[in-house]
RNA sequence: GGAUGUGUGGCUCAGUUGGUUAGAGCACUACGUUCACAUCGUAGGGGUCGGCGGUUCGAGUCCGCCCACAUCCA
């Protein structure tokens, strides 16, 4: 063989003309109609808005290691790419974008709302995909789906029409958590519960007989909502007021005095004002009580023009409210004190504001329903988490599952499919004529709401097979084998898979998600725009090259949080230049060797050093395929790793060249049997690494082996398999590697550089003599002597 | 407040079902440029495995309590 290497690689230029390559050759496609076993993962669907960020890479390139390994071990593997529409995120981007182009978004109509965004998602909707070429992932790249196509539109259309048939989903006016800022409401999942400072209020309330009820509230801006003052009916302090009438402060309104448990006698003054249209456990209240709850906020929380709210208060913010209703009790005589008061406050995520309860028409599926099936299918093992501890988690949120509130006040999405007649009567179906004729030929006004995201991402492991449509892949690819995800949508999106997936396929959608952690930076702070400490993975590959931040990426242990640091990427570039290094060190030996015609020396009859780097390799194949089984990249590339490094470069390497360097010291089938066995076992350790660092791999393999085996890429052929006839035994080699580290040893003790030759070397009496050549060519000796221990005289030099 | 997880050399982490002198990378020390590789090699220093107690012939590994940190829920 006669290939040469060149003595530097240039990273990128070398990825980027193999990225070219595979994506001319679309090896990646599956095929629905073979025989294989199939192997099917769903890609995440990255939001139409920004860019590739580490999350991403982290969910591809470990998806793509598992993809790629199970291809080359014959699976007919579909990896489904695509992008979800991120209903409020996009609606978001695109109105400031509107915005800075001078247009109010407000002023447009919907259609011209939507044509904005669909623009934007032609734009900008494929960047991250663009984006994930560059790291050489492997899904199917032609079957690329997006959560608004026609086909998965179909399917959340034909869903939402059955679930509301099965009733399953259902409209009604209730307490929902409301964003003032966006105004839409949100599910339980936006909501982020911050601690803040806060007062707690003691105000007194007159009774209509005389006197006064002491109060206590954290939000005393609502007061014109109350309904009723609430006691303990255990409450023996204050107990006799139960069934007196109250007056509103600041109004003339009465209000009654009832007993109920929700007024913690330990808690504030032992009596709650009870407002049921501003806190959710008011409505509770008002629900047992009969109590009309009375919505005293406007959609942008500002006190509305409800008769009870005075004159003065009406338009002002609920928090300037607050203020102004403060002094105005202080000035009444009616407060008591302030106390300070931690108060834990919900936030609306993308609002930045907290929320508001805010009674409205809102649509809702029956999650406790759903879940059922979903727990048991996880309770009886068809869905493994890793790390198995997501399990209690998963277990602990569904079975307290709340209904989830689906209907969002935006007009990017998948538009409700329900119709309304003047009187309010509701028709939901697939298409306007079918709710026409459902409504006997009234004029008909579509329901203006869209759906929440994960309604539609939901469904993706089925919608992007062909859902509802009773299709090939379908029947081949459903369940789904593996997810790879971040944590932090277990319930966003993994549940609602699940719960999806059983409601519709009657089946579990995957069969084990893998979560993995965070990026964080390399302090450990979790990387965020506002500190500026997030790394651009693009950044990374045209510094160090995609192979290399795959290696890094390799390193994340199942379920734990990686530090990025550009040193830690720098250890894939050492590893990429050692295998360029040891491959072309290799070749060197091999110019006078041609695998098609070089005499066979089989295995048994190789020498022992031979023998044992087999013997190791079977233990690394063997290590590899353990951990990639469990879908530990960690643990895998490590055993690759140390095979390559410790045992092939800085052992077995050494141990023969001697056997090139004074080839007339041996015999021609040593050298022989050196290059069968350096060529065998540098492809299967090029083969072992393909999965991890796929480009490099590629090339090498390109370069030393395709002429040899035919094919036309690395990442189709049989993935590296333990050979029954590389075991044979070395149990004598643990003897040679003890006496050669003496002689290191001894060699620093004396000051003798490692390269200098050896005279005579004396080893044990009891040395076996199968080890004496071993010993010779790796110490670098010319004579070996038998003696009492390890001992030699150098070569004198008289240069 | 509840749940879960983590705590191993200066730093980042491995450590399979409890079993010989606890490993790796980075950092550090000394030496070395011998024709694969200084993005390297050789040799080496450095750890009472968070603390206390228990089970066991034997515990980083199992059990109990405590401490610190992280995440999720309230």
């Amino acid at each position: 063989m006669n290939i040469e290497l060149g003595k530097n690689i240039d990273t990128r230029e070398l990825e980027t003309k193999i990225q070219k390559f595979w994506d001319d050759n679309h090896f990646w496609d599956n095929d629905v109609n073979s025989d294989k076993k199939s192997f099917c993962v769903m890609m995440p669907p990255p939001n139409v808005t920004g860019n590739l960020h580490m999350g991403h890479a982290l969910d591809n390139v470990l998806t793509d290691i598992v993809c790629r390994y199970k291809r080359m071990d014959g699976f007919d593997v579909l990896w489904q790419p695509g992008t979800d529409h991120a209903s409020i995120a996009t609606q978001l981007l695109v109105e400031r974008d509107l915005s800075k182009r001078g247009i109010n978004p407000h002023s447009l109509s919907l259609e011209e709302k939507l044509n904005a965004a669909w623009t934007w998602k032609a734009d900008k909707g494929g960047q991250i995909i663009n984006q994930l070429h560059i790291l050489g992932v492997t899904p199917v790249w032609k079957r690329e789906r997006f959560t608004m196509d026609e086909g998965l539109s179909r399917a959340v259309t034909k869903l939402f029409v059955k679930m509301y048939n099965e009733g399953l989903i259902y409209r009604e006016k209730r307490l929902v958590n409301w964003c003032p800022k966006q105004q839409t409401s949100v599910s339980d999942l936006e909501i982020d519960t911050r601690e803040e400072n806060g007062k707690f209020y003691y105000f007194n309330y007159p009774l209509k007989d005389g006197g006064f009820v002491e109060i206590a509230t954290t939000r005393p801006e609502t007061l014109f909502g109350d309904k009723a003052i609430a006691i303990h009916p255990e409450n023996e302090k204050l107990k006799h007021l139960i069934g007196k009438m109250a007056i509103i402060p600041l109004t003339d309104i009465e209000i009654p005095i009832i007993a109920d448990e929700h007024a913690d006698p330990e808690k504030g003054t032992g009596a709650v004002k009870i407002t049921p249209a501003h806190d959710f456990d008011d409505y509770e209240v008002g629900l047992r009580h009969n109590l009309e709850p009375l919505c005293i906020l406007t959609k942008d929380a500002k006190l509305n023009n409800e008769s009870v709210v005075p004159e003065k208060y009406r338009g002002m913010d609920r928090y300037v409210a607050r203020k102004a209703i403060i002094e105005d009790l202080e000035a009444a005589g009616l407060m008591v004190k302030i106390e300070d008061k931690i108060i834990p406050t919900p936030y609306s995520e993308r609002g930045g504001v907290p929320v508001e309860p805010m009674l409205s028409d809102q649509w809702f599926v029956d999650a406790a329903t759903l879940a059922q099936p979903a727990i048991k299918a996880v309770e009886e093992g068809k869905i493994k988490f890793l790390p198995e501890h997501r399990y209690n988690l998963f277990m602990a949120w569904m079975k307290n599952i709340r209904p989830w509130t689906i209907s969002r006040q935006l007009w990017w999405g998948h538009h409700i499919p329900a119709w309304y007649d003047d009187e309010g009567n509701v028709y939901v179906a697939e298409t306007e004529e079918e709710a026409i004729k459902q409504s006997g030929g009234k004029t008909l006004t579509r329901d203006k709401d869209v759906l929440d995201t994960w309604f539609s991402s939901g469904l993706w492991p089925f919608s992007t097979l062909g859902w509802p449509d009773e299709t090939l892949e379908l029947k081949k690819y459903y369940p789904t084998d593996l997810l790879y995800t971040g944590a932090d949508i277990i319930f966003f999106w993994v549940a609602r898979m699940i719960m999806m997936g059983m409601y519709v396929m009657g089946d579990v959608p995957f069969h084990t998600v893998n979560f993995h952690g965070l990026v964080r930076d390399s302090k450990g702070q979790k990387m965020s725009k506002t500190k500026g400490n997030g790394t651009d993975p693009l950044d990374s590959v045209s510094k160090f090259g995609a192979d290399a931040l795959r290696y890094w990426i390799a390193t994340a242990p199942i379920g734990t949080d990686l530090r990025y640091s550009d040193d830690e990427v720098k250890r894939g570039s050492k590893l990429l230049t050692k295998l360029w290094n040891a491959s072309k060190y290799v070749l060197m030996n091999l110019t006078d060797f041609d695998p098609k015609s070089a005499q066979q020396i089989p295995v048994s009859e190789r020498f022992i050093e031979d023998r044992w780097v087999l013997s190791e390799l079977n233990k690394a194949i063997a290590e590899t395929r353990r951990n990639l089984d469990k879908y530990d990249n960690f643990n895998a590339r490590s055993a690759i790793d140390t095979f390559f490094w410790d045992i092939f470069c800085d052992q077995y390497l050494e141990f023969i060249k001697d056997r090139f360097w004074a080839p007339e010291k041996y015999s021609n089938e040593s050298k022989i049997s050196a290059q069968w066995t350096l060529f065998e076992v540098l492809r299967a350790i090029i083969g072992l690494y393909a999965p991890f660092i796929p480009f490099i791999t590629e090339e090498l393999w390109q370069k030393i082996y395709k002429d040899y085996e035919g094919g036309d890429t690395l990442h189709l052929t049989q993935y590296p398999i333990v050979k029954e006839e590389y075991n044979t035994d070395v149990s004598q080699m643990g003897i040679a590697l003890d006496i050669l580290k003496n002689v290191r040893g001894l060699r620093t003790e004396r000051k003798v550089g490692n390269g200098a030759k050896l005279e005579t070397l004396t080893i044990p009496n009891d040395t076996p003599e199968i080890l004496h050549g071993l010993i010779k060519s790796a110490a670098r000796a010319n004579e070996i002597v038998l003696g009492k221990e390890t001992d030699f005289v150098v070569v004198q030099n008289n240069e």
